[in-house]
DNA sequence: CACTCTACCTGTGCGC
DNA sequence: TGCGCACAGGTAGAGT
């Protein structure tokens, strides 16, 4: 147990949307080309912008086409049988413990189960959620709802990346957490890339030299490639399903791996943030010393 | 613009 | 044993 995190918690981030992605993309039979018979919401509230109703009567019918991930968004596209260029795509939205998979039909729906989508084939498409905070939309233009996104953390082109912090002047750690500065880093990998990269968290985005940039870079690539590759996060062994080892989230207290100091665990914009201080110094100076050196 | 706070929500840990 | 509070997280929206 962690901090009152559950084991069922998952906090899904980038890589374990992406998980999440793969999974449904490469089950057998795939997803894709299967038909949704009949939409059960058990939570109204989980569809966005839309009434429950014609969520329910829109869906029903359509077939999954192909599946993309933004961010922490997942795409879905459908089409309706009969109507081929007709497309629509439902956007889902895991939150904090959203978590979405196949199961067989019969299989019984449980308690924080709020959405069920039957499958022609006798599998359905399950959401279960116990905080309620997972959203999904259903839309004829997925634009609106992700408009607000910045590009996608993992594979961002690295001097588009460096060319974005001419434009802010913000806290370091808060402005990898701002979807609309880049998308698909949440409190568990932040605190990761900063550790890897050896920047404190209270760092302001303006006074990081090119090569902490250009290390703040490599440390997000770096990270979230491992952990999608694991299959996500695991924290302390009590954390989710994936494998990717956390070095300092959640390990307040603790010994650093990488020098022995203990961890400490602060608050920056509001945010539970572990920290080496050894690792991660807070030089106002680093700027400088570096354009000393070139 | 940068930031802070609050709301949303539930299961869990802790202090009393 | 049990009660109640604080806390964890992503995002939106309001306020400073």
């Amino acid at each position: 147990m962690l901090n009152g995190v559950s084991d069922y918690a998952r906090m899904p981030e980038l890589p374990e949307v992406e998980s999440v992605l793969r999974s449904l993309r490469d089950c057998t039979p795939p997803l894709m080309g299967r038909v949704i018979s009949h939409v059960c919401l058990l939570l109204d509230s989980l569809v966005s912008g839309a009434s429950p109703d014609k969520f329910r009567a829109l869906l029903e019918g359509m077939m999954f086409s192909s599946i993309r991930r933004h961010g922490k968004y997942l795409i879905f596209s459908l089409t309706r049988a009969g109507k081929r260029f007709r497309e629509s795509f439902l956007i889902v939205h895991l939150r904090m413990t959203g978590r979405l998979f196949l199961v067989l039909q019969e299989q019984a729906v449980e308690k924080h189960t709020r959405m069920s989508l039957q499958l022609e084939d006798g599998f359905a498409l399950r959401f279960d959620d116990p905080r309620k905070f997972g959203r999904v939309w259903l839309v004829d233009d997925p634009a609106p709802v992700l408009s607000g996104l910045g590009p996608d953390a993992l594979g961002i082109d690295q001097d588009v990346f460096a060319s974005m912090f001419s434009t802010y002047r913000r806290q370091i750690k808060p402005l990898l957490l701002d979807q609309s500065f880049i998308a698909g880093i949440g409190n568990i990998y932040a605190d990761e890339i900063l550790f890897r990269s050896g920047i404190h968290p209270l760092t302001t985005s303006g006074e990081l030299s090119n090569m902490d940039i250009e290390r703040l870079y490599r440390a997000i690539q770096g990270i979230l490639a491992e952990a999608v590759e694991a299959n996500g996060a695991n924290i302390d062994g009590v954390f989710d399903a994936g494998r990717f080892v956390v070095n300092v989230y959640g390990r307040g207290g603790k010994q650093c791996a990488k020098c022995g100091s203990t961890i400490v665990k602060i608050k920056v914009g509001q945010r539970g943030t572990h920290v080496c201080s050894f690792c991660q110094k807070l030089s106002p100076d680093r700027l400088t010393s570096y354009n000393k050196l070139t």
